[in-house]
DNA sequence: AGCGTCGCGTTTTTT
DNA sequence: ACGCGACGCT
């Protein structure tokens, strides 16, 4: 056996792998929790895949390894770096160990495939579908309407904010009325609305036969409820090891402890500084309580040398950090020197911001660095817009992360639907939705056919028989023809997607004035599903990991090809950068404007902007516009702000920082400003006359 | 019942 | 810019 792989590692990250397993013992179970604290660019990724490949060596079985993560990409990178170290350790019997590393994936993709395993035993159809957030709104919408609350003197949530409510109660394992105060007060007058909304929502899910996200979690906390649910489905995993632990919430915490309620085999990993996602109800509480929700106690390892960034960005970054009203983890460190501290640079809107970052990005691909080691990170996705045009201009290309996604758009929720349809008829919002798009079928006719439906056993056979729509004409026939051919399942998958696609064309002109560019997507979706071996799996895989990128070229763009990365600050978390941009870091934006109601929300922005400066390796700009746009809701009218440096860097840490602003003037030899350098709005100007 | 048009209001971030 | 509901016409 080769264990050089341990040699590489620092001393507390080898504590950290080696944590409850003797050498030489086989197969043991460690008897204690474990919590590692890992700072940002501490190697946490590579010390868990040591750990998942350590156990492996010494003889634990990977198919009863429970491995979570915080995302599908996380989880394939993890299970990539098991599978080179166990390869180097064991030659290629420990590449066929790692690739039994079946359980690796995010809470909710673990959940979808237990629940599917035991769904005969807790009265659930394993033919369920998954619904993303758009069609739970939808759904929660029907409902809405249905209980007439649509129509109420004073305008009621919109579906999203239902839906937003109903989804933090689950997640937060929190009374209603208090999530509405402390979280969504301009709706706590619905609450008994809200409370009939929720249950009549939940009955609706069961009678479609149809899961959303919090579905997956709940069904799941709920089936190990059940004392030998629990046994059975804890007994299948002998180690548990969770990632990004400070961005769980209760509900997860709940299923991970009544999974190890001792604690046995348990390891998870987080740091309390990068906690962003309280919005989707996570809590630093998890991380914090986390040793002591055992007996004895978890032993912690912390692992704070930084392995990515240069010494001044980490001075920096501690000293935004520092002024944290509360905090656990101990400052970086590194040894990594160099002279150039992180840029604060002032410039004068947002056009000049973007003007900037594409002088910084070409320069650096002068000196030899790729564009795909640079990274424009931002609080709010439509914040890049500006920059995206620049970009296009000047011919650079880029993919952003995060944001509006492929899936979202109609066609491809259309052509989703008659899938999902096919699959499980029961699915009110996809038949819904489809039946809508023949000519002549409105919500009113599409209800009536539904309603038929869902008193036959087989829903989609028994079409044919029903009383067509009445203005719908020869397209209902096809419509029905198309749908019947698919579920027979005669074409096979993935042919049948041609079918659907040829049955949709028609309507795809009809509604849509950009039908070419939108039939490539479809083609394009075309490609992604023959990747799949059924449509099932298709399906639950998209929903569950939708392609979370998109560029300016339609599509994903080549893996060969160079591109320069543009991401929210979300989308970031665990990733790093040679040279990073960050944009907007002004008050209203860093803080977000929205999010300084609250101590709380105001400290998770400072962890926020913490999380973008903690990317950079090398070279890191801050970018300070002095006029920002207030864009999106007063598009129209340049409303603006002018704004100022963030909060979170005040004046005594600017040392940290080399501030400089943007462009430059120069000074002619009149010793006044340059004319051309000169610019001036005229434009608004004269638009401003009338104002 | 379906469909087009008008006017109003709009809490980021994502599995 | 867009989603949503109201309203009025076919």
């Amino acid at each position: 056996m080769n264990v050089d792989y341990l040699e590489k590692l620092n001393a507390e990250q080898r504590q950290a792998v080696e944590f409850g397993i003797t050498p030489g013992q086989r197969d043991v179970i460690p008897a204690r929790p474990l919590l590692v604290i890992a700072g940002a660019g501490s190697g946490k990724t590579n010390t868990l895949a040591h750990r998942v490949a350590h156990l492996i060596v010494n003889g634990a079985d990977p198919r009863r390894i429970l491995l979570m993560t915080f995302s599908r990409r996380a989880a394939a990178e993890m299970t990539r770096r098991v599978q080179r170290i166990c390869g180097e350790a064991m030659g290629a019997n420990g590449r066929i160990m790692a690739d039994a590393l079946s359980w690796a994936g995010t809470f909710h993709g673990i959940g979808a495939q237990l629940l599917r395993q035991y769904a005969d035993q807790i009265g659930l159809d394993p033919n369920f579908s998954i619904h993303d957030r758009e069609d739970s709104a939808d759904l929660m919408n029907l409902v809405r309407h249905e209980l007439g609350l649509s129509k109420t003197e004073k305008r009621f949530p919109l579906k999203a904010t239902c839906l937003a409510i109903y989804s933090r109660v689950v997640n937060s394992e929190a009374p209603l009325d208090s999530i509405l105060h402390k979280v969504f007060p301009w709706c706590a007058e619905w609450e008994t609305q809200l409370r009939t909304l929720f249950g009549t929502y939940v009955e609706a899910k069961q009678a479609h036969n149809v899961l959303d996200y919090d579905d997956l979690l709940l069904y799941w906390a709920q089936t190990i409820e059940d004392r030998m649910l629990a046994d059975d489905i804890g007994a299948r995993f002998d180690h548990v090891l969770v990632d990004e632990y400070q961005d769980t919430n209760r509900l997860q915490s709940s299923i991970l402890l009544a999974l190890k309620p001792d604690g046995r085999g348990l390891t998870v990993v987080g740091d309390d500084a990068q906690a962003i996602y309280s919005f989707r109800a996570a809590t630093v509480r998890n991380i914090l309580d986390f040793p002591r929700a055992f007996d004895p106690p978890a032993d912690i390892v912390t692992l704070d040398r930084n392995y990515r960034s240069t010494q001044p960005i980490l001075a920096a970054a501690n000293s935004v950090i520092d002024k944290a009203l509360e905090r656990f983890t101990k400052n970086l460190w590194t040894e990594r020197t160099s002279d150039d501290k992180p840029h604060l640079v002032s410039v004068r809107d947002e056009a000049d911001q973007a003007r900037y970052i594409v002088e910084r990005v070409l320069e650096n691909r002068e000196a030899g660095s790729t564009l795909k080691e640079q990274a424009v990170l931002f609080r709010a996705s439509d914040h890049s817009g500006p920059l995206e045009i620049e970009l296009v201009r000047r011919n650079i290309p880029f993919v952003k992360f995060g944001g509006l996604k492929f899936l979202d758009s109609a066609h491809v929720k259309d052509m989703l639907a008659m899938l999902r349809f096919v699959q499980n008829p029961r699915d009110r919002v996809a038949g819904f939705r489809l039946m809508q798009l023949l000519p002549g079928v409105g919500p009113g006719s599409a209800q009536k056919v539904l309603d038929a439906m869902s008193t036959h056993a087989d829903p989609i056979a028994a079409l044919s028989t029903l009383p067509a729509p009445p203005r719908a004409g020869d397209d209902w026939s096809t419509f029905v023809n198309v749908l019947q051919f698919m579920a027979q399942g005669k074409t096979g998958w993935p042919a049948e997607i041609g079918h659907a696609r040829s049955w949709y064309a028609p309507h795809l002109e009809r509604h849509h004035e950009d039908a070419t560019t939108r039939q490539a997507d479809l083609l394009q979706l075309e490609q992604i599903a023959s990747g799949y071996p059924s449509r099932e799996r298709f399906l639950t895989e998209l929903t569950l990991d939708p392609p979370d990128a998109t560029s300016d070229q339609s599509g994903i763009p080549l893996l060969d090809e160079d591109y320069l990365i543009l991401s929210t600050i979300h989308s970031s978390k665990g990733q790093e950068w040679k040279s990073v941009y960050v944009l907007n870091v002004v008050d209203g934006c860093i803080p977000a404007d929205l999010a300084t109601g609250s101590t709380d929300e105001i400290e998770e922005e400072r962890r926020l902007l913490y999380v973008a400066m903690t990317r950079a390796k090398d070279d890191l700009h801050l970018m300070v516009p002095q006029k920002f746009f207030t864009g999106g809701q007063h598009a129209q009218g340049d409303r603006h702000v002018y704004a100022s440096r963030t909060r979170f860097i005040p004046p005594g840490i600017l040392p940290h920082f080399s501030s400089s602003a943007w462009p430059v003037v120069a000074v002619g030899p009149s010793g006044r400003p340059d004319a051309k350098q000169m610019r001036v709005d005229v434009a608004a100007r004269m638009r401003g006359m009338w104002k």
